[in-house]
DNA sequence: CAACGTTACGCTCTTCGTAAAGATG
DNA sequence: CATCTTTACGAAGAGCGTAACGTTG
């Protein structure tokens, strides 16, 4: 069995079973791929995959058992490497961090600041999406680290350590009911068409709980992933938004009006995500001290043998 | 990298940093070895050993930590060879159990014989020696699964399953004043040469912490891992035996009598200890439920995912 | 017939084993 | 000087790419 073999499986797994983008993925020649398939398969003495004549269509049982653990050795001869990259130069190398957009646009650039001058040597990639995704970049090793909020502590693959507490507020246009309209109240809120986070209301998230504990059903009216897109489209007076306190610049949003929403969101807790099985280098633990301080190398690693 | 290099380390190490016998180990030369490290730690930009001119004299800091991860490689790689041949036959194969004497000789026959019966074609390995001997060849993945008491549940790469509980015995020659002396207290028993498990006194084990809690510093004359060599000593009348319950033989140990201790120490229990990264086939899971009918494959599953 | 996978074949690069030389204690 | 590691070199083998062929929808 090759190494090169198991690489392959995977990517042709990632490509949605397509030999030929694998092979291109790849930088290698199709046929190349095709025959080592086939010889890891005549190897092991079963099909790994489920043909319909040439065809593939699908995994066996056997073959998703098998390329489970042909991920987790990828990911260790990766981690391998990066053993190798700490120890030659310990200052220089790839950083990759998944997170969500608000995160990234307003809690971010500062921890990014101090990293890039106390490691100037070291690339920093910066991966957007929804916190699912985000996750899902960190458990696939895509990415190094994953930032975001609750959803991302389900995947046991991942060793989550709280960062910092948040909350909600409302934005409005300034010349809105709600900014002379008195404490708000879910009441009210619901009475509105509302703009908020795409996420926000799948799954049993903190905001749709809140309002279904209260027997409400809120009009949401738009969503996205961007605390921008959602401020542009409270100016046209399309809704009222509701986002993270952190988004909300008091200089930039002149146009719109803040209200506090404390009183009626419990607060919610941003996570930082790590691969448990992960080899984490000097700069990752650099910068995860700068954005929750109270993590420090012996904390993160006391963090990651406590989890095992 | 190749699987090959990281194979060849991991044997240099294990034979003691001698690439003479990791070559012979392997079935390969010794030049061959020697030329396929240098180019791994070439590639890696880094010293993996340690050296005194030619000769290994230890492994580096990313050394050890680049052999570790070999180490989980290689286990992944055999699990994905398991996986094959799970699916291809899954009645065939190899099954190693690590195990003390004791459980050996008097727990574990009735449950081979009746696997033997069962899968006829699996060949069955049994290796002895003490638990933390059995704990470490089922860590190192050169057994498959391990049966030994307490000190086993102290490897965190373990899953550990209790299978029954059992307790102590004292064993004598059929003459010996303790046959007729009344109830057996841990003052009488500390008063007479003793003779036990090697591994009784060692460390925080129940035996010793139960004398030197009452006060007492028994004196241990001979030590063995093996029930059947204290027996043959006792007989000789050289001291007082404290085993295990199960191993001692009404029928086989006329010559000895019989004295419960159960009401003098706690009952131990007896672990069943496997990698919770190991791929476990089919026959496996058969052999646990057989020692341990609590544990059916869901059993062992369930208690699988919640270890991690 | 367009997209995809497999077979065939020649080329190149790698790996392996033998033989010999260089270090170490 | 016995043991161990490295260097050198020729032979065997594995992987790759191009081209051609066979299938699928």
């Amino acid at each position: 069995m090759k190494l090169h073999q198991l690489r392959y499986l995977h990517e042709v797994v990632k490509q949605g079973l397509n030999i030929t983008n694998a092979a291109e993925a790849l930088y290698t020649s199709q046929p190349g791929v095709s025959k080592q398939i086939q010889l890891i398969e005549e190897e092991l003495g079963l099909q790994i995959f489920k043909r319909n004549g040439k065809r593939l269509t699908g995994l066996t049982e056997p073959g998703q058992q098998i390329l489970n653990l042909a991920a987790r050795v990828i990911r260790d001869i990766e981690n391998i490497k990066r053993v190798g990259d700490e120890f030659s130069d310990a200052e220089k190398g790839m950083f990759t961090i998944a997170t969500t957009h608000t995160q990234a646009r307003y809690k971010l650039p500062a921890a990014v600041k101090a990293f890039m001058n106390q490691y100037p040597q070291v690339k920093l990639n910066i991966h957007q999406g929804n916190p699912m995704q985000v996750a899902e970049q960190v458990v696939s090793g895509e990415a190094d680290i994953g930032i975001a909020t609750e959803s991302i502590s389900s995947y046991d693959e991942l060793l989550c350590l709280p960062c910092y507490h948040w909350n909600r507020c409302v934005v409005v246009p300034n010349d809105h009911p709600l900014v002379h309209g008195g404490p708000l109240t879910l009441e009210k809120l619901a009475a509105y068409p509302l703009i908020t986070y795409d996420f926000a209301f799948t799954g049993g998230t903190l905001v749709s709980k809140t309002f279904s504990d209260a027997g409400l059903n809120p009009n949401v009216v738009l969503t996205a992933i961007d605390a921008d897109v959602i401020k542009t489209y409270v100016s046209l007076g399309l809704g009222v938004g509701l986002l993270a306190n952190m988004a909300y610049d008091a200089e930039r949003d002149i146009n719109l009006t803040r209200i506090d929403v404390s009183h009626l969101f419990a607060d919610s807790t941003t996570y930082l995500g790590i691969r448990k099985d992960a080899f984490i280098r000097g700069y990752m633990y650099g910068f995860i001290e700068l954005i929750a301080p109270h993590f420090n190398r012996q904390a993160v690693n006391a963090a990651l043998k406590t989890s095992d």
